[in-house]
DNA sequence: TCCATAATTCAACAAGCGTTGAAAAAGGAT
DNA sequence: ATCCTTTTTCAACGCTTGTTGAATTATGGA
């Protein structure tokens, strides 16, 4: 019947996406996928190299778009800058709670293997996010004296706060289908962020787009 | 040798924060405490009473002092309010990791059994935090237009990531001791925050502490 | 000192985990 | 059909987990 690994890994995202990394059991993936457990190792060398292959396909990608938006010659204002990364983020990580939440408590637990390299490959991204903002204080668009790594910090973090919570939240609290509630709290979120860090806060964000959207 | 349920509960106290819920085994926590693992069964019902006992110390004065903050003859600013509040959540769950990742990991996950204790318990403090945020918009000093549910969650959400990163942070990226890293981190944090949400963004905030503290 | 009761440990359970080696099934080429 | 190789399943190992009932030790009052 030949398994395409590709059914695998999707099974294993969706599963990640669910329960974490270490909470996602080889035994729930392949009931996810309707093969035995047994069969995953023939295909992967064990369940890290499975969030490894996951981590593989989105980082790369991810990375290429922050470089290109890094560069100093694309004419864009900080602001739209920081919101267009913030939107990468959105695009190429949002169906991977598993790697959002792996990111975040083994960065606390301790360094273990797998987020070592995981920092290796996110280091460029690091970097591009880093040249972003070091470019729009220099050029007084942001607030002299933030911290760049705050910055960052502050403005990722909340987009991937926002992807894990607000889905659940919507409906029972803004009362909002998850559709309409996610781009509300994003933009709402950049316009909190950007007045935050800015120079000159009370400028309109024209390249927002419109909240009033059906 | 009459161990003290004390000393069981800051044992649990130290390997839920280490571990989260889910992830401090029975086993750690007797050790921790150096007694038998079944030892816990006989001071409390099962592992989750222990964390609703901790929690049991920890939410209630956290509610009152909230409370309190909330009154609206309390004639100080919101922005000081809001201030305050943050400042309220990192006192008396600082050294509650567990508990913060508990809220948030389950959450996402689905409703079980003590997220719906835990709910019922913060609802109040969600609702003190709601008073202080809608009297901040009815006196013109919060943007209107702004839902009080997303400023409550950007808030407080980034105190309790600040908590739990920067300490791990602070050494290797900003290159400070945690304990200097941790309140200025806090205070950028409010600064942009409170910015991003006022009418007047560009009033100074004469409550914060000196950043230049030694 | 004896004894009832409180406090603690021991040993084991069933369940779930990641993983593995061998057995079974399926597929393709001759 | 046969043979070889690729793919899949079965059964099990060793480990950790939460939990429990019985056995053991400590404690305090008569």
């Amino acid at each position: 019947m030949k398994m395409d690994p590709r059914t695998l890994l999707d099974a294993a995202l969706k599963v990640f996406a669910r329960e974490g990394l270490e909470g996602a059991s080889l035994r729930a993936i392949a009931r996810e996928a309707g093969c035995d457990p047994s069969l995953i190792y023939y295909h992967f060398e064990n369940k890290e190299a499975m969030f490894a292959a996951l981590l593989e396909e989105r980082i790369p990608p991810l990375v290429a778009d922050l470089r290109h938006l890094a560069n100093p010659l694309d004419p864009r204002s900080t602001a739209e800058k920081l919101w267009t990364a913030m939107q990468l983020f959105h695009t190429h990580l949002h169906d991977s709670a598993g790697f959002r939440s792996m990111v975040r408590g083994q960065i606390v637990r301790g360094v273990e293997t797998l987020p070592e390299l995981l920092a290796k490959k996110l280091l460029p991204a690091n970097l591009a996010m880093q040249a972003i903002v070091r470019r729009g204080l220099r050029r007084g668009e942001l607030r002299p004296g933030l911290h760049p790594l705050l910055v960052i910090m502050f403005l990722l973090r909340m987009e991937a706060e926002i992807l894990d919570l607000v889905p659940v939240f919507a409906q029972r609290a803004v009362g909002m289908p998850p559709e309409r509630a996610l781009p509300l709290a994003e933009r709402t979120w950049f316009e909190v962020f950007w007045r935050g860090v800015a120079t000159r806060p009370l400028d309109p964000l024209p390249f927002l787009p419109d909240p009033e959207l059906p």
